[in-house]
DNA sequence: CAGTCGAGTGTTTGCGTTCACATTATCGCA
DNA sequence: TGCGATAATGTGAACGCAAACACTCGACTG
């Protein structure tokens, strides 16, 4: 049952196929690619012989001669974060139902530009087609620019190239759905433990929560800043433990939030007895932390896929593909928010 | 500063740099993949005409010509488990250390067997050189061999490509640590709530628990079966719950436990004063859970690495790249252990 | 001082495919 | 019955690079 494999241990090629079907390999070419013109008799004379050779096509060999790879890049931030592992399922996602394949690379967290680039070029020159961008990345340099002409690139979390382009999840309405539900609680403010300052998520958030507090007249507490590591949420806890009179937190990511309820606990504030937090993501984890977290919930998955199709559209040439995933955020109420103590 | 290109707008190729630098298309091959024999100043032309070009080498006809694509691939279950993504992290790592891309293709969690040789497949055709298996699966079927026999694949649980090499963290060691760890502390029996039976390590952790006891002269109680996910440690949670006397489980993932300790707080039951939870893997939230995890970390990072380091050593013939990176599991005693009451 | 070696460089060939175009079969319709 | 149109197939030439081999030249050997 083996296939039977040419004399020399060379794997079969299209001309061992086309000799065996008694075809050119013109036509073994059209069979593989599916492009049709070919009678239903001569495809099944083919495919039986790419059946019996175990023929495959040689992927380099084809993209050397048209001039495509489907390939799709992804720069990524090389750590264990929920978010980039739950964008990467999306994007996997849309790939291959579009016969795409992924190449990844990782930079570290705060790499530096050079890192960067040394990511995009190792992608570029593995023959990505597209790149999407998972990582905070300056895209106005010259050289960041000299680079999209050759080969298009989109962030996760935007609608489209343009760097103006409104995000995919609005996180505005990420910030403002959080701080309405702890000032409709009856708490007087909110105090923000922030991300990353290298994410754009972070200061669109953290002017949103400043203007709606403004909005009702509220004069903002500072921001307490964090990197969105559990422990950064647990120093920013302490911080505020420290700090009297605090009822309510608007933290930007469920795994501070851990982190920050945590130290909370263990300086005698009870959340949402003393405090009440409100996070984003929602994670799977979200809903058995102890208190379980309302939190906004960002639909990773979705924000993947949409990127994924957002660049193949661009290859190809075409407006869209499909209909594009809904991104948009939700709150999702459980149990470590409550009304103020009276 | 734009680098010119060449009247039509096709990429400038070897044949470009070779005439401006006034050498032939070898040479510059040569100084591209660095193997010397060129005299210093002949590459220093090259690479100003390099430059000059913006030349990157074509990946595809390089790979079509050379036989080599110095691609890995990477099957992961579609998932956003805590393990997958750091294992990935670490492949990454010694995959671009090496100079290798990494290509990733996703199944889902329960695929059928075809839809992962359609993942393998796909990898294969992509030109990977070598497979690394996140998932668990069948290494004995025919198909399988035959796959295997083309390009070498190695699960990135096990320390080598053998399918019946020893495992490179040792599961039974995990089981024994977590076990014995709450025998010392004084329980009479411990309960267990075991992984996702299509994992290797489930079993393994399972037979290693039951061992544990027997030795020490107690008959284990019955297994509780989950699959992973907190909501599964849930479930098993309420399970126990309802199972007067008992004071101490051993669970097999950081995520479940989650999902146990919560079943059993809104059951009344505290941790660790009723009852005593160990888990495996140390992920990052486990020490801002209430009560912060005792687990048996496992260095998942590690094993990406190593398994890509294997997988690489093998594609090039030699027998080890530097040293492999120690994959001993470690107790981390946190506060979800305690002494029963008396 | 002829012979040998090796570093540095060039020439030719082939990798396995697809593209553009040429050719041949097939069909419908007047 | 014949003619044009269209479908099915074949032919030759790239695609951009590295492997294998050939060549040149200076340095060193004995």
């Amino acid at each position: 049952m083996s296939p039977r494999r040419p004399k020399d241990d060379r794997a079969p090629s299209q001309v061992d196929v086309a000799k065996l079907a008694g075809v050119s390999t013109q036509t073994v070419s059209r069979v593989m690619s599916g492009q049709g013109n070919v009678r239903g008799e001569t495809a099944r004379r083919v495919l039986a012989a790419v059946d019996e050779l175990g023929y495959r096509v040689h992927a380099a060999a084809a993209s050397l001669a048209s001039g495509r790879t489907r390939v799709l890049g992804v720069i990524v931030v090389s750590t264990d974060r929920y978010s980039s592992a739950a964008l990467g399922v999306g994007i996997q996602q849309a790939a291959a139902a579009n016969g795409y394949t992924v190449s990844t690379a990782a930079v570290a967290d705060h790499a530096s530009t050079e890192a960067f680039f040394e990511a995009f070029d190792r992608l570029e020159r593995q023959g990505a087609e597209g790149i999407i961008l998972g990582v905070p990345v300056e895209l106005e340099s010259p050289a960041m620019r000299t680079r999209m002409e050759r080969t298009p690139a989109t962030r996760s979390e935007r609608t489209s190239l343009d760097p103006d382009a409104p995000l995919a999840v609005d996180q505005r309405a990420i910030a403002r759905l959080a701080v309405e539900h702890l000032l409709d609680l009856g708490h007087e403010t909110v105090w923000h433990v922030s991300g990353d300052d290298y994410w754009t998520e972070t200061q669109q958030r953290s002017e949103a929560w400043e203007q709606t507090l403004r909005d009702r007249g509220i004069v903002p507490p500072p921001v307490i800043p964090a990197d969105w590591t559990p422990e950064s949420g647990y120093r920013a806890g302490r911080t505020i433990a420290a700090i009297p009179g605090v009822t309510a937190v608007f933290v930007s990511s469920d795994e501070m939030a851990f982190g920050l309820i945590r130290a909370l606990h263990e300086a005698g504030r009870a959340v949402p007895d003393d405090v009440s937090v409100v996070s984003v993501d929602d994670i799977a984890l979200a809903a058995y932390a102890s208190p379980a977290l309302t939190t906004v919930r960002q639909p990773f998955e979705d924000m993947g896929r949409a990127a994924a199709l957002r660049l193949i559209a661009q290859i190809e040439g075409h407006d869209a593909i499909g209909e594009m995933p809904s991104t948009d955020p939700q709150l999702v109420v459980r149990s470590s928010t409550a009304p103020p103590r009276a």
